[in-house]
DNA sequence: GTGGTCTAGACCACA
DNA sequence: GTGGTCTAGACCACG
């Protein structure tokens, strides 16, 4: 799997290993239970400090989206992948909130926001 | 308008302030051309630092939404929203892209996640 | 507060430092709301490395016992601990059984272990 | 003996092996003197590294509850348990009291988590 | 001055 | 060789 850093972005490092993880397992080019790269390899392909690939990692643990297997290393959860629970509804929804309004602002139409959001989920579950 | 601030949060106060700024514009609540509280009255009124709030003005002033005049004092854009830019449709789907990411991972339904973007779309256009 | 750790232990720093935070809580020590060293000068008192405070502080945000306010800095969360939850009681017995069990096989009496428990319970309890 | 591991814990493979065979012999399933499987055919049954059981039974030797002789193999020690040392004790409540912390912090009536660990206590005594 | 992030380099526990 | 832990030192965002 191919990572694409920004590293002038001032999105965190981690958060777009994070990001980048999840959309490959959204996309299907990570199986459940696909073994990931190891700590140091995928940090000295991407040509990161190690320390940063272990947060996203340590992170998409906690959410539940990866396990660390004690032989087989790290893998994308072999059984399912975190619920919708209510919190998350709260946090897409806070997350969904300045993204809408600010659309609103400049004068898109709701249809346009819509269909927006539908290419990117295409975008997305298209690549395989 | 009323401003309401989570200091526990992790997105900085200052990006609250613009957010809700953006929100009470989109809502109609605040109209273009309408004067918007100075700086250091602001600030004492929520209760964070005159830096804070000169931050998020800032950031407003920059992205066409307010004028910062030296003696009108600070006025929501009397002319006109900044347009839709292409900038702008890079950096919407940039924040849209992991949200909706997340939710295909979670298993929520193309037609749900459309149906609570237009939700949020509607609880904003009609606050008045 | 008093921080006592054991450099020697083969319990990470951060965990003892987690395990003394909460017992400080438990003891009333730290009252719900109270403010926290920072990072920076408890980890020059204890004499540890900033990082290592920090991860305890993480996990201890995490679990919900104390809050990163952005003016106030750390506090010990202001309005309630963590709840029971089914995930804390079975964590609970999870830990619990193997103690048990070694005290069983070693021949100690299950009212002698209540007894262990009870005494701790009030140990922690009357430091106030 | 059935063993049960949970390679995607925390808790280290070879703990998980050594709490399990101390909780069959506190529940009567391991008897004193009874011989316990190799190390390589524990391994290869419950598909862990040789090392891995080696080291769970070191640990075990140590502590008093095996024997490990040349040719007989494996075998519970057959005169008795290791009995309830000093040392024993202060190990004993060095791991209850951060338990017991937790339980007072999330509100956990001390009847209850006596309670809990009569329970366990319970548990383990009536197996077979 | 605070916490957040990142890097570099080291040692250890684990399997 | 893996992840986990710790240290040291640096820069930045935030308020």
């Amino acid at each position: 799997m191919i990572i694409q850093l920004d590293l002038q972005s001032d999105v965190p490092i981690y958060t777009q290993l994070v990001n980048q993880i999840i959309e490959g397992i959204a996309s299907g080019r990570l199986q459940l239970g696909e073994p990931l790269p190891s700590v140091r390899s995928l940090a000295s392909d991407i040509g990161v400090n190690l320390h940063t690939v272990n947060k996203a990692y340590t992170i998409l643990k906690q959410e539940g989206y990866i396990q660390v297997h004690r032989q087989k290393g790290v893998v994308v959860d072999p059984v399912a992948m975190p619920p919708i629970t209510p919190e998350f509804r709260e946090k897409q929804r806070r997350e969904l909130r300045p993204i809408v309004a600010e659309a609103i602002c400049r004068g898109m139409e709701k249809e346009e926001l819509l269909r927006i959001v539908e290419e990117i989920h295409q975008e997305i579950s298209r690549k395989e």
